[in-house]
Formats: C-alpha cells, structure tokens, sequence
DNA sequence: TAACTGTACTATGTGTGTTAGTACAGTTAT
DNA sequence: ATAACTGTACTAACACACATAGTACAGTTA
C-alpha cells in the first residue's frame, strides 16, 4: 500500500503523507480507518520509526488523520472537509501554474482539455 | 529587479533561477539582454557569489541563458522555444494538480473559469 | 500481566545550501 | 600592454533538514 522512492528527493515522512492523502483522496483510505502502526510501518516499507512518527505528526497537523496513544492513527470523520479546504488552499498555486503556463506559449485549450479528461474518469 | 525572501524554504540560487524565467515569460526579458554580473548581483540581492554562480549555471542548463566568461551571462537568442518546452515538460504536473483537486471536490468549471480569467489578461 | 499503541527524548551521520576566500582565464576599453 | 571588468573553478567552514539508532514513558486492549 505504501511505496517509498529511495531515489527520489522527496523526504521519506513527505512521500508518506502525500500517499496517505492521495488514498484518501480516491477513497482507498475512509474515515475511520485505521492506519498501520509506527512500528508496522517500519518493517513494511523499511524506514526507521521516527521518521513514520514524523509523517503521522504532520498528518495529524493537517487534519487528515487523529492519532491516539495506545490505540492508533486513523483517518478522520471529517476528511471530505479537509481535504475540500486544502484543495481550496492550493488554488492560488493552480492559478500561478496556469498563469505559467499560458505564458509559455500553452494554449488555453490544451489546459481545458487535461481538465476535462481528468474530470470524465 | 531580483528580488529574495529569507524567510522562505526555497533556496536562494533557485529563487534567482525562478525570477529570471518568470522575467523572461513576462518579456522583462529579452532575448540577448544581459543579466547583472555575479559581482553586481551580489550587492545588489546581498547574497554570496557562488550562490549567483549556481543559478546561472543553473539558467545556462536550463537553456534560458548562455554565460561567456570575460562578457557576461544573456539570455539566449531561442527563449521561447526553450520556455515552450520546459512548459510542454510541466503539463504531467499539471494534469497531477487538476486531478488532485477534481478528486478533492472542487468543481470542473472552478478550474476552467480560473484558466479564462488568465487568459484574458 | 502481556502485548500492543503513540509520544518524547538524545545522539549521530549525511547531504544540501550558503558563505568565505582565493585563483585563474577570457573580454573590453584605454 | 594595462586596468577593469566578465565568468569559472576550486577548497574550507558552518547551518540546517532528513534519516537512523536507541531508549524510555504513557495509554489501550485482551
């Protein structure tokens, strides 16, 4: 389920929350559900325990997941919220890319079409 | 011109790096223009020159500027076709982000009517 | 009680970014 | 030729983030 790139020059806890969110995101992950645990984790995707906490640190920070001694981290009641207020966070990055990209020479279309093509699945 | 946030997680020579592109997108730029020396550079953002050094080595790789020793670093006679492709090679990003946010509930037309707002400056 | 859970530390090694300083080589104007 | 500029190429040092290693503590569950 969780996959880390040792290649990559995304942190290892970075990778893990992006992976955690896009499982939520296409509903792999659901609120309530139970993630596996710090030392689970560790022997699962080889990395060293801190560095799970870490992740479930900032997963926590974000909302997307509600962490408790003794019994675990697990995804939240509200995710859909969080996860629509987050996105709302990242349009003026969207805006900025677009902006970028138009720029460059891209034409409007060649965006709306990625849009709808994404959107039709 | 250049502008640097210390406060921000981005490195310096890639803050450089950004500015020019985005100088040259929105015709600040111009093809054959010359940037400011390393030296001039240095007093003028305060930063060190090796830090300079890096992002024009960095604009040099990128094809956005050509730097020849004793004359100074210019931007190359090509831009937009080097601004074009690097733009072309974001569009996997892009379609990543539409998706993220088309499956984190925002609405199609949200995005398209950001895309025309854009677009018609 | 035993076995699990998350939490909180300290210490260490590694890589990247930045600064500092020096030296060398090519270009331009005088 | 000389002076003053340009980019280039190093070495050294420091700071910071990431990751690993190890230990200990506290809450939960069977």
């Amino acid at each position: 389920m969780f996959r880390i790139d040792n290649q990559s020059r995304t942190p290892v806890f970075e990778q893990i929350v992006k992976q955690a969110e896009e499982y939520v995101r296409t509903g792999i992950l659901n609120p309530g559900d139970k993630l596996p645990s710090i030392r689970e984790m560790t022997s699962l995707i080889g990395v060293n325990p801190n560095t799970i906490q870490k992740a479930y640190n900032e997963l926590d920070r974000r909302g997307v997941t509600i962490s408790v001694a003794g019994k675990g981290c697990f995804i939240s009641k509200n995710i859909s919220e969080v996860m629509k207020s987050a996105a709302i966070g990242k349009l003026p990055e969207f805006e900025r890319l677009v902006k970028e990209l138009i720029d460059s020479g891209i034409a409007e279309k060649e965006l709306t079409d990625i849009i709808k093509k994404v959107s039709s699945k």
